[in-house]
DNA sequence: ACCTGAACACCGTTCAAGT
DNA sequence: ACCTGAACACCGTTCAAGT
């Protein structure tokens, strides 16, 4: 894309800024506007230029996806298992809705990247403090994992235009602990 | 596309056949075989003369989506609330899963047609019955929605590669059950 | 190994013209 | 009103070539 580039010379990309760049695009231009060409453009390179760090585009969103749930710490060890839980799930969904266009894209291919693994071992931790075990706690995992990603691509739709976004996402926002307090007092028993 | 047909003539297309050939064109290649070209090929026609009996793509996809959610029954009216509500979310749950390639598309967008609205009205009906009403109502009716459609969402990804598919889901459909039980509990109070 | 240039095989959508 | 032909402005990805 530079003209001041020719054939032979190399701008000293990485992986990461790579990633920088999607993330940018996507903050900028929305899920529609993350193309590789877009992502090259912003980094002053040509469109192919990326599959040197890249496998392709959809291996890139996929580290997109487990980067952003790098930003949820890890439960407090010895926290009470139901609002450790409580308070996981909260700040997972919240991590979540930092990135709204990325949302929707956690359901449909799911995330298995390390950070989402390190998620679910803390879940199932906290379960087995809690003397859920087994498949039970899997099941449980499953649906903590569910209503929250669930939730939070519910909330981040487009939505009807009768209320402004600010007041509706604190509505919901409030849906969402109480939900949440449903399904955990159902897995204590 | 066929080549019998010179610019004044006519194919006689209707919405529901674009609708039809959308849906085929979903059962055999995917979402992303889902291409505006590819109907019209099915149909036999150049891919702008779509255009006539639909506004664009994205209202292709809608009105898919609202059709898929057809399918679900209304609960019986004498049904008891919990197992009415048990009851039609696991239909709703397996008519997703009927269409497996749209689920993700629900929650990205939400479906907001008449079968849609309808199946809403069910649960609100369902709720009530049970003296669920008011705000509390409709935060049950979301926390119902996000769980059915995150976990369709959920279980029709493709995830990894030990166990045959169907194992698999039959697992998966056992814990949809009880995570809705535990919703159901903590819904009822 | 990393980058450019050019190309391939696609997309959705629009516009003008024909009946 | 419904359709064709042609085009526009894009996509992701590959391939050959340069250093």
């Amino acid at each position: 894309m530079d003209p001041r580039r020719t054939p032979g010379q190399r701008a000293g990309l990485s992986r990461e800024q790579v990633l920088a760049a999607a993330r940018d695009s996507l903050l900028e231009r929305g899920l529609s506007g993350l193309t590789m060409r877009a992502v090259a453009q912003r980094l002053g390179v040509a469109p192919n230029a990326l599959y040197s760090h890249v496998p392709d585009k959809a291996a890139l969103v996929e580290d997109l996806l487990d980067d952003a749930l790098g930003a949820v710490p890890d439960p407090p060890a010895d926290a009470d298992w139901r609002t450790g839980l409580r308070d996981l799930m909260a700040r997972t969904h919240a991590v979540l809705l930092d990135s709204p266009d990325l949302v929707p894209l956690y359901l449909g291919r799911g995330a298995r990247g390390p950070n989402a693994r390190r998620l679910g071992a803390g879940v199932l931790d906290l379960l087995a403090r809690g003397g859920v075990t087994g498949p039970e706690a899997q099941e449980a995992l499953r649906a903590l994992i569910v209503y929250t990603i669930g939730f939070a691509a519910f909330e981040v739709q487009p939505g009807p235009e009768d209320a402004d976004p600010g007041e509706r996402s604190a509505g919901l926002s409030g849906t969402f602990d109480r939900g949440l307090g449903w399904l955990l007092a159902g897995i204590g028993g």
